[in-house]
RNA sequence: GCCGGGGUAGCUCAGUGGCAGAGCAGCUGAUUCGUAAUCAGCAGGUCGUGAGUUCAACCCUCAUCCCCGGCUCCA
């Protein structure tokens, strides 16, 4: 017998074996239900057809494609039951995503939540029936021909779009899909899955186009990890800003007010203080000049900086103060720019920087509106640099590091970091967006910085750097962004005097660390579930007393505590211990005293802590306990 | 803006074409208590807003505002 070897990879693990069909079976066992063959993922049987020289590897649920594969899969046999269950339905798309999968459905009548339950039973018939997976290859023009005897629109429009002249078609349990493939060899293959909404979404994502259905849901390979997926989804909604801001009395949002605008409270005032101190205090550090700016000025400003040719869109009608239009501001850079030119400047002033904690207003239509994370009126923590071109590189690096310094103060440690070439529509000079590119780029490989280029996702007005942060929770937020802008200085006529004594250009930097406060301060609120560091929390102390009789000599330590700046409050009310622990509990304060009989007879010199966890440190001398907590805020823990 | 679901006490939520409900929070009283909920009582509402149908509307119809899940968009 001729001995076939064939290499496989699997999970990292290298093996060797004889026969396809010995590799088939050790793919199964290790848990791989797809391999990879030169390059291009393919069903498992695919293996009888692979190449004898190469590397074949398996995908498991533990590779990005394989747990895309194994999606992909699951929502062809949500597509499947929903055939059974709704034979009316015509079938759009079912990819794969982040977190599992969607299948987008024409029906005459939109999903109920118990059409979803009945599905989901469905699905989990269907994976017990264990229907192999069968791919039929065919030329495009006779699946055109199955696809539109079936009434299968949007399929057909699907084949139309194609360029390839054979296509491929899954049938698993009698219900065939227009699809690449591949997918797992058989539906009972997948183990664990949950159907989790419905809502509707455009055909193509084209607001003009039909409305579709589209059921979310996911799907693993162990029970234990679907209940860790539901878990996550559990602790994203319990760390909910919306409702921790409710809870902690951070913010509201007030209907009479007006959607999309919002109101700080003072316990959310006071971490804004907070967070405002803390970036101006470090900008000045950072050789930064602090400027303010006016909400309105008149709209020719903005036809002049481009916005109202650009983004039109987002902004608000202009206003009429005596026949002169008028527009609140949706930027803040024509405002720096107009403070860089009240003066002279000569290429020694150079770089001048230029921050601002400006408040715009921004046009955002109803439906995406959401909490903090999505506003019609916002502040920016915004910047702008005026460099001479040879300074854009060595600036770009301050910039990063100054970046990344403020977010790692904030808890954010992970990092994805964009490069944004440019888009569609554009101003400026071919020549510029290269020369701007490039120090972007040469300035995050000189910090060493892994990037991914975003091609075509720049600002129309320069290319940009966005930085995406990573929450306690594993999910990426976009705050930081850092744009570099050859347009506004020219449209602006921004010059300084070089060396020559001749007016020169310089360039603009635009950037952004946080973004906007209320954005950040809405994701601060989900990272830390509401349970801020003592340096930005809204009560850092809270001195609880047993009994009435105690009130007056805990007055006196909470008065001293406030003396000390450290934010300290009393909570005499007629409760038991317990349930005035639990109060602070709720609220999320860090630290706690309690002053009993023990504590008014020591006079103030064993005070003992309670943490925010239940953890108790001490006893402590007041001033010792001053001292401590004064440290913590010191170092921003 | 679009599709779907909602809006009832400060919060979370139940409810019915015929008297508006609970828990928590609040207030009052009792209790004075040692590390996550003491007991009792009281008060709390134009049932998002406006119009309509009806003897009667929180409930049905229409309009409108806002919220939620998505789509789309995001300088």
């Amino acid at each position: 017998m001729e001995v076939v070897e064939i290499r496989l990879v699997i999970d990292d693990k290298q093996y060797e074996t004889a026969s396809a069909g010995d590799a088939e079976k050790l793919l199964k066992q290790r848990g791989a239900f797809a391999i990879m063959v030169d390059g291009r993922p393919r069903e498992l049987s695919f293996i009888s057809q692979a190449p004898e020289d190469g590397v074949i590897h398996g995908l498991t649920f533990a590779s990005k494609e394989g747990r895309e594969i194994y999606r992909h899969s699951a929502a062809h046999i949500l597509a499947h039951a929903v055939r059974e269950l709704f034979p009316d339905a015509r079938f759009a798309i079912g990819p794969a995503i982040e977190d599992g999968f969607y299948y987008d459905f024409d029906v005459p009548a939109p999903f109920t939540p118990e059409d979803l339950e009945a599905i989901e039973k469905r699905m989990l018939e269907i994976i017990k029936r264990n229907s192999p997976f069968v791919r039929k290859e065919m030329s495009r023009g006779e699946a055109l021909d199955m696809f539109g005897r079936m009434g299968e629109a949007y399929k057909t429009e699907l084949l139309e779009s194609l360029q390839d002249e054979t296509v491929s078609v899954y049938e698993e349990g009698g219900f065939a899909d227009l699809c690449r493939g591949p997918h797992v060899p058989s539906a009972g293959t997948i183990k664990a899955v949950k159907l989790l909404s419905v809502a509707g979404a455009y055909w193509r994502g084209d607001e003009k186009r039909k409305m579709l259905q589209r059921i979310y849901g996911t799907a693993f390979t162990a029970a234990s990890d679907l209940k860790k997926h539901m878990e996550l989804l559990e602790e994203i909604k319990k760390r909910d800003h919306r409702k921790l801001g409710r809870e902690l009395d951070l913010f509201s949002i007030n209907e009479e007010i007006g959607a999309g605008l919002i109101l700080w409270h003072p316990n959310g005032a006071i971490i804004r203080k907070t967070m405002e101190d803390f970036w101006r205090d470090e900008h000045l550090k950072a050789s930064y000049k602090l400027l303010y700016s006016p909400h309105m000025a008149r709209l020719d400003l903005w036809k002049t900086s481009g916005h109202w040719d650009f983004y039109r869109e987002n902004m608000y009608s202009p206003m009429k103060v005596e026949e002169v239009e008028y527009e609140i501001k949706p930027m803040n850079c024509p405002f720096h720019i107009a403070v860089y030119k009240s003066g002279l400047r000569s290429y020694r002033d150079l770089p001048v920087r230029y921050a601002e904690l400006g408040t715009v207003y921004r046009f955002e239509r109803s439906g995406v509106l959401h909490g903090l994370m999505r506003v019609r009126g916002f502040t920016q923590d915004d910047a702008h640099i005026f460099a001479r071109e040879d300074q854009i590189g060595e600036e770009i690096k301050l910039i990063l590091d100054f970046t990344l310094f403020i977010l790692n103060t904030f808890g954010f440690e992970d990092y994805n970091i964009y490069l944004s070439t440019r888009p569609e529509k554009y101003v400026g000079t071919d020549e510029s967006w290269a020369l701007a590119t490039e120090a972007l780029k040469a300035a995050l490989e000189h910090k060493g910085l892994k990037y991914e280029i975003d091609p075509g996702e720049g600002v129309f007005y320069g290319p940009k750097i966005d930085i995406k942060v990573k929450d306690s929770l594993g999910r990426a937020w976009q705050c930081s962004t850092i744009q570099v802008d050859f347009n506004n200085p020219e449209r602006f006529d921004v010059t300084y005097r070089g060396e020559d004594g001749k007016p020169q250009r310089p360039i603009m930097i635009h950037r952004a660390l946080m973004g906007s406060l209320e954005r950040f301060f809405g994701i601060l609120i989900e990272h830390y579930a509401g349970a801020f560091p003592l340096w930005l929390t809204p009560v850092q102390v809270d001195v609880l007393t047993i009994a009435e009789r105690h009130n007056e000599f805990a007055r006196q330590v909470a008065d001293a505590l406030r003396k000390e700046g450290i934010r300290a409050e009393e909570n005499f009310d007629n409760e038991k211990i317990g349930y005035k622990i639990r109060q602070s509990a709720v609220r999320k304060v860090p630290y706690s005293v309690i002053i009993g009989d023990r504590e008014v007879e020591e006079g103030g010199t064993a005070l003992s802590i309670r943490k925010r966890s239940g953890e108790s440190l001490g006893p402590f001398t007041l001033s010792a306990l001053t001292d401590l907590l004064k440290e913590e805020i010191k170092t921003r823990r």
